[in-house]
DNA sequence: GAGTAATCGAGACGGTACGTCTAGTCTTTTG
DNA sequence: CAAAAGACTAGACGTACCGTCTCGATTACTC
């Protein structure tokens, strides 16, 4: 019945480490100039315990991505205020985080590593809130009366993510009204 | 005597070998994995000839680009229609360009290429038609009377562009519909 | 009173398969190539097993060669004719034996082994009739009057047995008269 | 008519620093700890260069041997006294040399990297004199009149020879009457 | 029996070195 | 005299083994 395994077990030491190494090299030198032998000896684990577990530094990099390592915050748009507030909150906060001095390089080294490898995409985009959660905060406001109910939700979440990846992609300069002028555009013409 | 403007020429010649050997290899291979030593074999150049016109293989790429070599296409938006079905053909065509079976992987690397340097980027979206370009369709429908005047020409080009960004970055699949569906309800009620 | 020890004890089966698993690789790679990842695997034993029994692959070696699994062959003059025709026919055979084609390869490896680890030396030096068994021949042939008795035994000995380490060091083809020219020309002046 | 190469030319400097280094680390470490990564480092060269020019270590030991980098000595016999004497003196020096404190792993080093490698072998053989020099000194010794004309040369330097190699072999010690019991015992009978 | 050691096969661990590939620079020869 | 051919130092790649260290199971002696 039950399979059992034979041989020592996974180290957890060991993983934690080398997440905690590709979080920290990845930050410093981004995803082109990280390699395995710096996570390796960063981690002070041997290059083999990275190979045994991954295949490649993408499935790393992506991992950490989920785990949390990397990009330890976690986007939810906020329900306080009225939608539109909301919206714009939402987008200038996450607008300014991923075009910002601090975190610009990171985002594109995330991008190239999204186009080297689709996991990485898929926790990526999961990270910066996908269009779901958007479209959730939509209908809270449609079912609030603040929303006509006949607006197209799904297409309103997907221009802003696409602002968003946009100004990734562009290197566009973090202005501070793109969110408010965005908002008003998009979502604008469908408030009750 | 004309001996050295043949030397001139091989000159020339060589530039040109060494792009078309780059658009060659890119399409195999991709970005991350052409290399300035591919290059150079397959153009039968030497690699100095190489280093001592360009900084990096994204410079290289980026002037592929530039010249057409790469993506010889020159999207620009039809004028014929009403605007919204010009816009709908011209999403359309474009999602369905660089998401389609034989581009998006060409698209990943140019994308990738672009994180890595600037130049790339900027030529990539000027290929794609960037927002200016919509913008002055646009215009072009509000003179005619078919958009309202106080519509955000920008903010709706910009939607536009997201969308097709967002959608090589996920890898999300070609849907017919979704250029429609996108005008609709980013353009729709500014149509007058 | 008799300190007993507790706990299994050592596997019969593991030891003579390890060994057996030993010569098999041996004689396939040569000793520079055998491994003891290699020969845990071919025996279906730990790698633990082997390093709780043996401080190295030398070790290993010495012990196959001494339980006579890697050269199972003993060596031992014979006796029958006059001594100037045992002592060629002995020496032949071992000449032969040394660099034919069959084992000239094993024999090279044993000797890198006996650079290695002074057990291998000894033992393959025992097996391959060192000079004292050579000596108790050749000192049966002064007893029944066939070598004079002031005969240099012991460096005529050495005499025989650097010829074959000679030959096998330098990768000599077997001649087959070099016995008889040796054994002449070194024993001959004693002969009475 | 001549195929002329073009590019570049082999670096005499690197080259020498290659063979430099790997004569100083055999020296330290023997042959089995001898690394391509440590005479690269050692020499500062990459370990390309290495590869460029050499298929294995083994070949560039056998080339450090062939441009005396290795063992710098070259034994020749002496000819000044009684062939007796000269062959007594010669064996001994070559004994002591060939087993002493000093060198005697070197040489056991050496006899492995031969059993590895047949050029290293012929080198090593080379250096230490093989049996024509031998020949040469016991071919005069008989035109001098000191040696029976009809005495087996040949077969009186293979056991020499044999003797000597039996000794790195057996790992004996350095037996300071060793050389004169064996030239007694094999060059003796032939003494006129 | 229950307890206690030592053994077993298996295999993960931190490492070292392998032999290959590419980067970017420097050098020689040739058209 | 420009540029092809190609050697140079440097360093990452992914693989193979090293010798050590768990694991869980099994075996054999002691209490």
């Amino acid at each position: 019945m039950n399979e059992r395994r034979r041989g020592a077990v996974r180290s957890e030491a060991a993983h934690r480490s080398i997440l905690e190494a590709t979080a920290a090299l990845f930050a410093e030198k981004g995803y082109d100039h990280l390699t395995i032998e710096g996570i390796a000896a960063r981690a002070h684990v041997g290059k083999q315990t990275i190979y045994r577990w991954w295949p490649s530094k993408a499935e790393v990099v992506a991992e950490c991505l989920l785990e949390g390592v990397l990009l330890p915050y976690q986007f939810m748009p906020p329900t306080g205020a009225p939608v539109r507030d909301d919206m714009v909150d939402w987008l200038r906060g996450l607008n300014a985080f991923v075009t910002g001095e601090q975190h610009a390089e990171l985002f594109r080294s995330l991008v190239a590593a999204a186009m080297d490898n689709a996991d990485v995409g898929r926790m990526l985009r999961a990270k910066l809130g996908d269009e779901s959660v958007m479209v959730q905060r939509l209908q809270a406001a449609v079912d609030a009366g603040q929303v006509r109910s006949d607006a197209p939700l799904q297409e309103v979440s997907e221009a802003f993510a696409g602002m968003l990846a946009l100004r990734v992609l562009s290197r566009a300069p973090a202005e501070p009204d793109a969110a408010e002028r965005m908002v008003d555009a998009v979502l604008g013409p469908y408030l009750t």
